[in-house]
DNA sequence: GACTCGAGTCCCGCC
DNA sequence: GACTCGAGTC
């Protein structure tokens, strides 16, 4: 093994908590995937080992790794899974002492906007104060922090947050009605059931001898204590982190949780990663810099092992330039440096700005693979598929009922709905349970009446069948039997808009399949779960296997833990990089915006460019934009009198 | 109840 | 720029 000495310990510190706190690109992943590669050779079982990451690239990326180091032959394979699918399994096992179902749904951002408008709706005025993205935005406030509904009320201050704790309260018990949970909710869920059922607890712990942890300065509250209750009695816990690189402190990301380590598990061996393998003398000159601008850090010393290139920045008219710089830069590089496409990454801030990237690539006839932004998923004919799905998976699923009880058009309009709607919330049940008794509804009308049995009698029929069929068949004759083909036709003028949606629809049939070969026990809520952890993967599926070889386009979020031999960070402005929500609110959030840059930086191996647009769309108005300060920083110019202008949001000057 | 049109809003990041 | 929502019309 070519280890240095720290790696060296790291990877044979076999039992026993180990804290191993690594700066980019010191082979923290190698680390990691070695020690599992040791533990399977001094007879740990595979299957007795689960390695939790944080996105699912970096789940895919360390079991691809731990693949070729041990080879084929284990048939049992360590566990590897980002917190979210972990939670999931557990949850699957043990919700029912909650009080929801084993096939509970996983509401997504869209859903769970459907129910913070119903809610703010019931709440009179509500939805004139508060909008459904406020609301979501004081609840995922809360619930990072770990607030009960009952509990936000008393921490409620403004006049807003008080009603938003009441729709907090209402949004809760609207979601448990309908057997559904939010991101958030799988965390504190299983926070929940190991901490308060012991026997849940030792049971999910009995279940693993060794936990390793990534990226653990990204643990938020709920992750940190399920650890803490997973690992607690074999204490084979090896955790590995890096301060300078957490960029989740939107989602109650603690810095702390890593720093106390050695408090929490007294016996803990600590070592430390710094000699750093990736980048050149020349980048890590620029992301050395740039990091100490940050005050509250562990301060480190990155060596370097190699050199190269100095980094570059260029500046260019507006984003289409931008766009078209980088391409033609990179397809040179392709033609006259024997590069491949997958040695790129272009990476950026935000999902808006791979729009113009792609329409380049694909001019230039260049593979991509995009990461994240507007998913497969959020697309309104999958989101009308999925409502359907939802809806036979578990029928108290309200939002999905609301979504598609009219789609394609059948006669039950907005009054009809609005009715039953009172009617069920009058009546205290879900709107489903409703709909048997539709007759004795006041206030509709005969054909509306007729209408929403014809309705419901479809779905109780593909219920029925749901039992004697499996996922794939029954998501087949559901699409032909709704004729959501003659939908599209009717909604889309354009024959290629309508082919083009017609073919996300088969895609979705396409995932049901895949899903169903995979699976060892297929069902419809199994699919969707999947599909609500995996959202943003679903074309990868296909694409990274049609196109392995392909430059990579991402949020600086998503490319954290990973690493290419050339990078372009692009969009490198004020407002962009650091974004202007983080500069508008004082302080610590900046520094954040920081660390994004550096773990973007860090990124590279050989070859990293700066580009920034001198002027940038934006909601369909362009604008003249401002140099980021990082680039000031990165290239040691703090002095500059320009550096402190761009950081009131005022315009460099020439000299 | 379905359809059309114009006004208003949205978007930071991930699972 | 793209999407959603509500008002107004058929």
């Amino acid at each position: 093994m070519d280890l240095n000495p720290a790696q060296y310990d790291a990877v044979n510190t076999l039992s026993g908590p180990l804290l191993v706190l690594a700066g980019a690109g010191t082979g923290k992943t190698r680390v990691v995937t070695y020690r599992i590669a040791e533990l399977i050779r001094n007879r740990i079982r595979p299957d007795r080992i689960l390695a939790v990451t944080f996105t699912n690239k970096a789940a895919d990326e360390m079991q691809q790794r731990a693949a070729a180091l041990l080879g084929k032959r284990p048939k049992v394979r360590p566990e590897m899974s980002t917190f979210h699918s972990l939670c999931v399994r557990i949850l699957r096992r043990h919700i029912q002492q909650l009080g929801y179902p084993s096939a509970f749904a996983i509401y997504d951002r869209g859903d769970q906007e459907g129910v913070a408008r119903s809610v703010l709706r019931e709440i009179k005025g509500g939805d004139a104060l508060l909008r459904p993205g406020d609301l979501l935005y004081l609840i995922g406030r809360w619930k990072t922090a770990a607030v009960r509904p009952e509990q936000a009320a008393a921490l409620a201050e403004t006049d807003k947050e008080h009603l938003g704790a009441a729709a907090y309260r209402r949004y809760q018990n609207a979601l448990k009605a309908a057997g559904s949970l939010d991101f958030d909710d799988l965390l504190l869920c299983t926070e929940e059931l190991l901490t308060q059922f012991p026997k849940v607890r030792r049971a999910e712990a009995d279940r693993f001898d060794h936990l390793l942890v990534d990226e653990y300065q990204d643990t938020n509250g709920s992750q940190y204590r399920i650890v803490q209750s997973l690992a607690a009695d074999h204490r084979n816990l090896c955790v590995v982190g890096d301060d300078d690189q957490s960029i989740y402190g939107w989602r109650g990301a603690e810095v702390a949780h890593i720093l106390r380590f050695k408090n929490d598990w007294p016996e803990a061996k600590v070592v430390r990663l710094e000699v750093n393998y990736r980048s050149t003398r020349e980048i890590l000159a620029w992301s050395n810099r740039l990091i100490a601008f940050n005050k509250l850090r562990h301060v480190k010393t990155l060596r370097a092992t190699c050199s190269g290139e100095s980094p570059r920045v260029r500046q260019l008219k507006d984003e289409i330039e931008e766009a078209k710089f980088v391409v033609a830069d990179l397809a040179d590089r392709i033609a006259r440096h024997r590069r491949r496409p997958k040695d790129f990454a272009i990476l950026c801030r935000t999902n808006e700005q791979p729009r113009s990237f792609e329409m380049e690539l694909r001019r230039a006839n260049i593979p991509y693979v995009l990461m994240g932004g507007m998913s497969f998923y959020d697309r309104k004919e999958i989101r009308d598929v999925l409502a359907y799905l939802k809806l036979l998976a578990n029928p108290a699923d309200e939002v999905s009922l609301l979504r598609i009880i009219n789609v394609p058009a059948r006669g039950i309009g907005q009054t009809t709905v609005k009715t039953l709607l009172d009617a069920a919330i009058h009546a205290g049940k879900p709107m489903w349970e409703l709909l048997p008794k539709v007759r004795e509804v006041p206030g509709l009308t005969a054909t509306a009446v007729q209408a929403v049995e014809r309705f419901r009698t479809m779905i109780e029929r593909f219920r029925r069948q749901m039992k004697e069929q499996s996922p794939l068949q029954v998501v087949k004759t559901l699409i032909r039997d709704v004729s959501y083909k003659d939908e599209l036709t009717r909604l889309y003028s354009e024959a290629d808009e309508q082919e083009a949606r017609w073919a996300s629809v088969e895609e979705v049939v396409n995932a049901v399949a895949g899903y169903s070969h995979r699976a060892t026990d297929p069902t419809l809520a199994g699919f969707l779960q999947e599909v609500a952890l995996t959202a943003n993967e679903a074309e990868d599926d296909k694409e990274s296997k049609l196109e392995r070889n392909a430059v990579a386009l991402m949020t600086l979020h998503a490319a954290k833990g990973l690493e290419f031999p050339e990078v372009y960070m692009v969009g490198m402005e004020e407002g962009t990089l650091p974004h202007h929500r983080s500069v508008a609110d004082a302080g610590a959030s900046v520094d954040e915006e920081r660390r994004l840059c550096y773990v973007g930086v860090t990124r590279a191996q050989r070859r990293l460019t700066l580009t920034l647009a001198l002027e940038r769309r934006k909601w369909g108005k362009s604008r003249p934009t401002h140099p980021s300060r990082f680039l000031y920083e990165l290239t040691g110019q703090a002095d500059n009198p320009n550096y402190q202008r761009v950081q009131h949001g005022q315009k460099p000057q020439r000299r």
